[in-house]
DNA sequence: ACCATATATTGCCATATAACGATATATCAG
DNA sequence: CTGATATATCGTTATATGGCAATATATGGT
């Protein structure tokens, strides 16, 4: 049940859902996705830990970047199926589409430290 | 997004789980998911009133009685979804096992009121 | 009308969650 | 080693959530 629980948990709050539908289109780093979301940069990073811990996002380090992405291999059934399916949902939502269309301008390069 | 959130917020508890599976066998009034779950009648009540508002469950009243079953057209894409992937999952938890082992003892008319 | 019973609602408490700012950690450049 | 920068962690606060007991509501029987 535990990993039922934390997959339907982490998929519970819309900033999280947010991520999901970022990384649909390209991996990202914290601070881009802190763009993107507006939110502060330790809120973001707390989002990503519980997606990580649903397995349901993945991440690899370049040097001081973090990039996350979505999990490609994930243990957990659970985060394979809603991975699927979420990726084909929200595609119309208002809010997901405002950051989506941001998204292309959001650049790690010129995005200042808060 | 706010339907999928309540989709997934619905489906977020251990408690709410474990009363879709338990509706997947057969239709149950409240007293009946009391005993299944072990919990107090208000909880129980107020676990189907968020499951009812994402669309995963209905009911139909008959005297006293209030029916709960799997809801069979949710106007919610996601309850739909869900609950065609929830009927596959969590087959073998040993939590859900257990109570559903129980459930053919768990009668309307054997319960005494708490 | 009155009582019994099934469910819903309310009030309360303990814990969980999401947010932030501040601080700590990690990596690279010089 | 020192400074700069990206991310992670910590401490705090406000709100949400899950649980219960108590009470209110609804329905059927006498």
């Amino acid at each position: 049940m535990k990993p039922f629980i934390k997959v339907m948990k982490a998929l519970s709050d819309p900033s999280r859902v947010k991520i999901v539908k970022a990384l649909q289109h390209r991996s990202l780093c914290v601070c881009e996705l802190k763009e993107a979301l507006g939110l502060a940069q330790s809120t973001v990073s707390k989002h990503l830990k519980v997606l990580e811990e649903a397995e349901l996002v993945s991440f690899e380090k370049d040097g001081l970047w973090v990039n996350f992405q979505l999990n490609r291999q994930p243990g957990n059934t659970y985060a394979v199926a809603m991975l699927d399916q979420v990726s084909d949902w929200l595609e119309a939502d208002a809010d997901i589409r405002e950051m989506l269309d941001r998204l292309p301008d959001i650049d790690r390069e010129f995005i200042t430290r808060g």
